[in-house]
DNA sequence: ACCCAGGGTCGTC
DNA sequence: GACGACCCTGGG
């Protein structure tokens, strides 16, 4: 363990409010000073913006820096897909000026997969919390500057709670959700390592539904947020079905709105960027509401 | 006190 | 393919 800096100067769309506030992560917080902290893998990240450079200091096992670069996704041209996303139409160059710091993250799969199951029918608070309890009792401690952080926990530390331990986190109805995903991982009927070197999203996503607790929405998250990385998806929940009725279906009733119909407008008018594209008009959605 | 919604999925019909 | 049930929590 030990403490690292590293800095980027002069930085291209990377705000991290925008980046820990497009619901695609769940364990980052701001302090005070406006900075977000958080934990990846063993690692204890504090990220802050002064001025356009962003500071990184961590605590942790790995190297910061590479560790940053894979993590923040900061080889990745955000400007030239904001450049074509915003000329598809005035709503998306819109919601794209809002969240212009947003980068999708390249987050532990595992990880990726409980936390999302964990988000169904549920919110953000909670969810949140969930996932700190969670931790805390399953992940290892951290101790920086006089606070206690937790690691995600492993497949195999999950794998030792009963479906109880787990209700009483707080997970409700996905308490036997997470217990069998976590079997089905553990003993690799889904092998995440394989996963990772299937090409084909289709394939990818559909051994992703074979898990307990992994539906449609749950499925695209993983594939969109995870270290899976695929931009071909479009998560469609009810503020992405709100937007997109909204902009262009116009249906009296939102929840009426038929999910096929969405992704076909997706699919027509976003094209290999529709995840993107949802990540930009869900984050203006949901934060202008 | 009561109702509602929240980054949906599952079992049943 | 449609429909209701599902645990829990914060906010109106």
């Amino acid at each position: 363990m030990q403490e690292q800096k590293y800095i980027i100067e002069d930085v291209d769309s990377f705000e991290p409010k925008h980046i820990f506030e497009c619901g695609q992560c769940f364990r980052w917080n701001e302090n005070e000073n406006g900075s977000y902290i958080g934990v990846v893998g063993s690692n204890v990240i504090n990220v802050e913006k002064v001025d356009n450079n962003i500071l990184f200091s961590s605590f942790g096992a790995d190297n910061l820096e590479k560790l940053a670069i894979n993590y923040f996704d900061l080889n990745r041209d955000y400007k030239e897909i904001k450049r074509r996303l915003s000329s598809i139409d005035e709503y998306l160059a819109n919601s794209v000026k809002y969240g212009s710091g947003i980068r999708i993250l390249n987050q532990d799969l595992w990880e990726t997969i409980i936390s999302f199951i964990i988000s169904a029918n549920n919110n953000i608070p909670r969810i949140k919390g969930i996932i700190e309890r969670m931790s805390k009792k399953y992940g290892n401690k951290i101790e920086w500057k006089g606070k206690e952080y937790y690691t995600f926990p492993t497949v195999e530390s999950l794998s030792k709670a009963t479906v109880e331990d787990l209700r009483n986190l707080g997970l409700g109805f996905r308490d036997v959700r997470i217990y069998e995903t976590t079997r089905n991982i553990l003993n690799k009927e889904v092998d995440l390592e394989e996963l990772h070197k299937e090409k084909d999203t289709k394939k990818v996503r559909d051994t992703l539904l074979t898990l307990s607790g992994v539906g449609p929405k749950v499925a695209d998250c993983i594939l969109l947020f995870s270290t899976l990385k695929r931009f071909d998806v479009f998560p469609i929940d009810v503020w992405v079905r709100r937007v997109m009725n909204d902009l262009y279906i116009k249906n009296e009733d939102e929840t009426k709105v038929n999910k096929k119909e969405i992704e076909k407008l997706a699919k027509e008018k976003y094209g290999n960027l529709e995840g993107l594209a949802q990540q930009y008009l869900f984050y203006w959605k949901r934060d202008t509401a």
